[in-house]
RNA sequence: GCCGAAGUGGCGGAAUGGUAGACGCGCCGGUCUCAAAAACCGGUAAGGGCGACCUUGUGUGGGUUCGAGUCCCACCUUCGGCACCA
């Protein structure tokens, strides 16, 4: 047989064309079969295109969906383009061009490098959430929570980021900073757009309890909503007819109280401050106004605040204590105002220590003496200082508390979240319209769905204005329209919404990407829909991952959907670092604006799709991030030329038919018998590797099976057909199928087979030919091993320990000792405890 | 500071409480070759011994156990997240 060279460029684009050609890919909604949807985040095609850091993402989850189709199941693994937003748009500013130009050709390029890979998704179902068709169901939904009261126009202060030139939700706001310019955010006054996310904190936190996520999400979401029970109540101000009111989770300390601090932003301050202190607060106001973002980003900042001037009296002992204005006290959290406890909390400490307040002990700790704190002390303890409530356990005396001012009107329990709500408004061009419409005698109005979409006008000039106005406030044609109640005059909403809003129900389109009288389809997206497996960036954790959430749960609430979480299992892959050019002893994240990125292009053109899917699996877990090695490539190349040339060679022995004569074969001699069983053994290890998404063991193990074979292919001097042989390579290329696609179905034909491995069923594993019949019996003395007995599997315990007490190695170190005892482990080893 | 994840050869990483280092990279030696590359074969935790073997070894210190990389306690380090949320 004439020997051909593995060169996977020749094969891989053969087979892509015939893959193509099958729509292989094509979801099939069988519906008598198990489904299986697998999803990566949809990406924002950029100019850079895709580095094989993204093909991390992609890989696993191409694997996985392979895989299920072979298992039997009606697979959905569908591809699109989170083509709306800031990314692209400011992508397309960059580079001088209109974004209605540049998506088009990104991901045209995407789609070519995705389809390099081998990656199997289903194109018919692509979807661009910049489409028309695609985003008229977005401003569907944003009417949808509108009817539902989810949808609200507010003046509350916003994040506004001037390098951007639009206004950023909460999440978008990291350290202070934009999270993707990272220029420091300012404060302004806007009216701008929410959806009521709030509403939806507690199920947001309760349902995490039922989905399979890494833990450090549902961690990072659970703090990001911060939900906390407390109680709230009333501090009147001595001399007023007003009281301040007070949010506290500590109310047990509230005989400690020697303080109380307003926010420097809340309206009370203007009100109580006594002439002689106006100056010093207003002055104190003024700097809190300017400097608060900025301080906050240092770690070490001072306690600063002010007297007002005023007093308020601590209901539980009607004492007064003097009332302060500091920016440790946050406007936008509780009731931004804060009854103080220095003794019971650091930064009351700090401030009392400052300011020279009093630090009174309310809580004991265990053994206390009655001398001075040294540090706040916000463990548990005993209450003192706390009238009839002295005694209690502070956990118990906290409740006691909260019913007695339950019982006398002046708090009552609550719970305050740090989630604010969702701010979907941006002051840019390149998003879905928001679809309200203002008339001067109607006011307010939705734009009716028959309307929709409202299209976004094509405009040359589309660069954000920066003055907090959309660009599509300069177009007449599109801002003057009717209103759809009354006829008359009406002025549309200019402001867009953010990317995010296209991307919290995406997931949901492609399970009937075309339908035309809905978002989606109720029996199609039930029928598919929760995602089954989720791949993508931790970096969404409380952005997309939390937003689709809450869209999930309106929808299901509207009765669209019957399920109430979108994302059943989640997985963050690593990411692949490269060397920072600038030193190339560190190791970074591989980016286009670092300067180290390797492109799969690159890599197929030297290695081919195979050694780079089959590189990034196996190289380590999926979760962990890689070192990106070139060596390391050129190892799966030659594991993957080894399998190649194992065909090449022994092909000419392969029996289609191996499956009447195997197992018998199998029996007839001991290398039959053992190459056999790693088969199985290795068809178990294998499948349970993919099921439990361990590609890096997956891929060891037929590296194990491999070196086997090609032991066996030369022991064995094959001269005719051996089912043994047919078995043992069809087992290793089906197993290698979902891995290395493209390699596996050419050796697959070149055995003499049509068509493709996709189709075949997945191999069960025989227990009988995989099941060890020789074991390896080690034998330690006191937890150490001394020696290693061949044993037959089924040898029995009583016969291990003689065998063991009879070993030449053994006898040594049992010289002159008593034997305590003998532990016996079946099938794996014995320890023998002298003393 | 709080929360989360993780520390294993020269490197990436394997190990249901039961042979630590599978598999791969790199390196060393060999075969083939005029030579090199490729390919193939063998070796490769450290220390000691001619050797069979012995000793030590999974961040540190304790503990539980016949037996600990794995479980428990304390600590150190690295990475990721949050940033005064009362």
């Amino acid at each position: 047989m004439a020997e051909k060279r593995y060169e996977p460029q020749e094969i891989e684009n053969k087979w892509q064309e015939r893959w193509k050609e099958a729509e292989l890919f094509k979801a099939k909604e069988d519906k008598s079969r198990p489904k299986f949807y697998g999803l990566e985040f949809f990406p924002y095609p950029s100019g850079n295109g895709l580095s094989v850091g993204h093909c991390r993402n992609y890989i696993p989850t191409d694997v996985i969906c392979r895989y299920k189709r072979m298992r039997g199941f009606d697979v959905l693994h569908p591809m699109g383009w989170d083509a709306f937003g800031l990314p692209a748009e400011n992508e397309a500013i960059k580079r001088k061009s209109h974004p209605s130009e540049t998506v088009p050709k990104y991901v045209a390029n995407y789609k070519r490098q995705m389809n390099l890979v081998g990656l199997s998704y289903d194109w018919s179902r692509e979807i661009n959430s910049s489409s028309p068709d695609y985003y008229r169901w977005t401003q569907w939904i944003f009417l949808l929570l509108y009817k539902r009261g989810l949808a609200y126009r507010s003046g509350a202060p916003i994040n506004w980021c001037p390098s951007c030139g639009t206004v950023l939700a909460n999440e978008e706001v990291e350290g202070g900073r934009c999270w993707r310019c990272e220029t420091l955010v300012e404060k302004r006054n806007i009216p701008q757009w929410f959806f009521r996310i709030t509403e939806y904190a507690d199920r947001l936190i309760n349902d995490l309890d039922d989905i399979d996520w890494p833990e450090s999400i549902k961690t990072m979401q659970r703090n990001w909503i911060g939900r906390s029970e407390g109680v709230e109540f009333d501090m009147k101000i001595s001399g007023y007819d007003e009281s301040m009111r007070v949010f506290t989770t500590r109310v047990d300390t509230v005989f400690g109280v020697s303080f109380a601090v307003l926010a420097p932003e809340h309206p009370l301050v203007e009100k109580i401050t006594t002439p002689d202190r106006r100056a010093e607060v207003e002055d104190y106001v003024k700097k809190a106004k300017v400097t608060s973002e900025i301080d906050r980003l240092s770690t070490e900042r001072e306690r600063t605040g002010v007297f007002t001037g005023a007093y308020a009296v601590n209901p539980m002992n009607g004492q007064s204590v003097p009332i302060y204005i500091a920016d440790y006290v946050l406007a936008t959290y509780g009731t931004g105002a804060i009854m103080a406890v220095p003794a019971h909390d650091t930064r009351d400490f700090d401030f009392a220590k400052r300011h020279d307040l009093p630090i009174k002990v309310v809580i004991a700790p265990p053994g206390w003496d009655g001398s001075e704190l040294t540090e706040a002390y916000t463990e548990e303890g005993t209450m003192v200082n706390s009238g009839q409530f002295d005694g209690l356990p502070n956990k118990e005396g906290a409740k006691k508390i909260a019913e007695y001012m339950g019982s006398n009107g002046t708090g009552d329990v609550k719970v305050n979240y740090k989630l604010r709500d969702w701010l979907i408004s941006r002051q840019r061009y390149w998003g879905a319209p928001i679809p309200i419409v203002y008339c001067e005698k109607c006011g307010e109005v939705p734009v009716p769905e028959s309307m929709l979409p409202v299209e976004l006008p094509y405009v040359e000039h589309y660069e954000p204005s920066g003055t907090g106005e959309s660009p599509l406030a300069t177009i007449p044609e599109f801002v003057n329209t009717t209103c759809p109640v009354c006829g008359g005059p009406a002025k549309r909403e200019t402001d867009t919404m953010g990317g995010f809003a296209c991307s919290s129900w995406y997931f949901l389109r492609y399970a009937s990407p075309s339908c035309t009288d809905g978002p989606f389809d109720k029996d199609a997206a039930d029928y598919w829909l929760p995602v089954d497996l989720y791949v993508g960036g931790a970096e969404h954790a409380v952005m997309h991952l939390l937003y689709a959430r809450f869209w999930t749960k309106v929808l299901h609430d509207e009765g669209l959907i019957n399920f109430v979480e979108p994302f059943h299992a989640l997985r963050n892959q690593g990411m692949v670092l490269a060397p920072d050019p600038k030193n190339p002893s560190v190791w970074i994240k591989m980016s286009k604006s670092k300067g180290n990125v390797i492109t799969p292009d690159e890599i197929t053109e030297k290695y081919g799709a195979d050694s780079l899917r089959v590189y990034e699996l196996f190289v380590a877990p999926m979760t962990e991030s890689i070192q990106w090695s070139e060596d390391g490539i050129n190892g799966m190349y030659r594991f993957l030329s080894r399998v190649w040339r194992i065909v090449q060679d022994y092909g000419e022995f392969y029996d289609p038919e191996w499956r009447n004569t195997v197992r018998q074969e199998s029996n007839s001699t001991p290398g039959n018998k053992a190459i056999a069983r790693k088969v199985h053994q290795s068809i178990r290890k294998v499948t349970e590797d993919i099921e439990s998404l361990q590609f890096n063991t997956a891929a060891a193990a037929l590296m194990e099976l491999l070196n086997e074979l090609s032991k066996y292919t030369q022991n064995a001097k094959l001269d005719s057909k051996s089912a043994v042989f047919s078995e043992s390579i069809e087992m290793l290329l089906t197993l290698l199928s979902p891995m290395a696609p493209h390699m596996a179905d050419e050796l697959w034909n070149q055995l003499g087979h049509e068509g493709f491995m996709l189709d075949l069923p997945w191999p069960e594993y025989d227990p009988e030919v995989a099941k060890a019949e020789e074991v390896t019996l080690v034998v330690q003395v006191n937890g150490k091993v001394r020696d290693k007995i061949p044993v037959p599997a089924d040898t029995d315990t009583k016969k291990i320990e003689q065998l063991a007490l009879e070993s030449e190695r053994v006898k040594p170190f049992l010289d002159g000792k008593k034997i305590r005892n003998v532990v016996v482990v079946p099938g794996r080893l014995v320890n023998i405890v002298v003393g």
